[in-house]
DNA sequence: TTCATATACCTCGCCTGTCAAGGTATATCA
DNA sequence: TGATATACCTTGACAGGCGAGGTATATGAA
């Protein structure tokens, strides 16, 4: 199932803070890592990937560099900075409330996703 | 907790097609429902409520009509049609779908809310 | 009577995130 | 020489959310 971009909106972000948590990367190679871990439902569009690593450095969340390796293109490292990490932390604590507010608007009932 | 715009974006048509798969309602006595049930943290505004019942009836997921009680101001009533059932049924398999993926990419494990 | 409040509906125009479409540049391999 | 993969970027259009503004009626208090 092909993942709708407006149930994505405003989770881009968090995603992108997440996968930066785990190190750093670049744009190309978190875009194809998603696509993976989705099995090709979900694809931050390149325009959005960008437009989301201007605003999250804006923000003071990220940091980039050039990397320096002799590959075919130039890679722009991103590097989550302490300030970004806290905002992870606030931006999952308010994903998860939200998931389970919405669960409770459509089934009535607690989620319990993950036990299928 | 309060929950921004964009995590909701896209779950609004699912949240009121929910709601109106138990029971006729309309705009103003849904809304109410909505802050109760989510203890204030989450709020359709007006403006964000008339435009999606107009895009759902527009797609054929609900119908409206005029209530006949004499109350305070008229009420215009919404009801869900067969063809927004099949809808929200997609939708809510769709929702699902995404919940766990974004669980699965910012957690890197599977959602086990409604377990605390 | 008059005014505030609650009920209940609606529209206009701005804002913001997504993305199609277009662009640049380099290394590799046929 | 050209295709392909890598890797970055910007512009403009689009769509949903919503602040601000509007309408109208019933009720109860001053």
């Amino acid at each position: 199932m092909s993942i709708r971009a407006d149930l994505l909106r405003g989770n881009t972000d968090i995603i992108l803070l997440a996968r930066l948590a785990k190190s750093d990367s670049y744009g190309y190679e978190i875009n194809k890592e998603i696509l993976e871990i989705s099995d090709g439902a979900f694809e931050i569009k390149e325009a959005t990937l960008y437009t989301a690593f201007r605003r999250l450095e804006k923000c003071g969340y990220i940091e980039s560099y050039w990397g320096t390796e002799h590959t075919a293109a130039r890679r722009r490292y991103y590097r989550i900075t302490p300030s970004g990490r806290d905002q992870l932390e606030v931006m999952i604590a308010e994903w998860e409330e939200t998931a389970k507010l919405i669960f409770r608007l459509i089934k009535g009932e607690t989620y319990h996703a993950g036990t299928d």
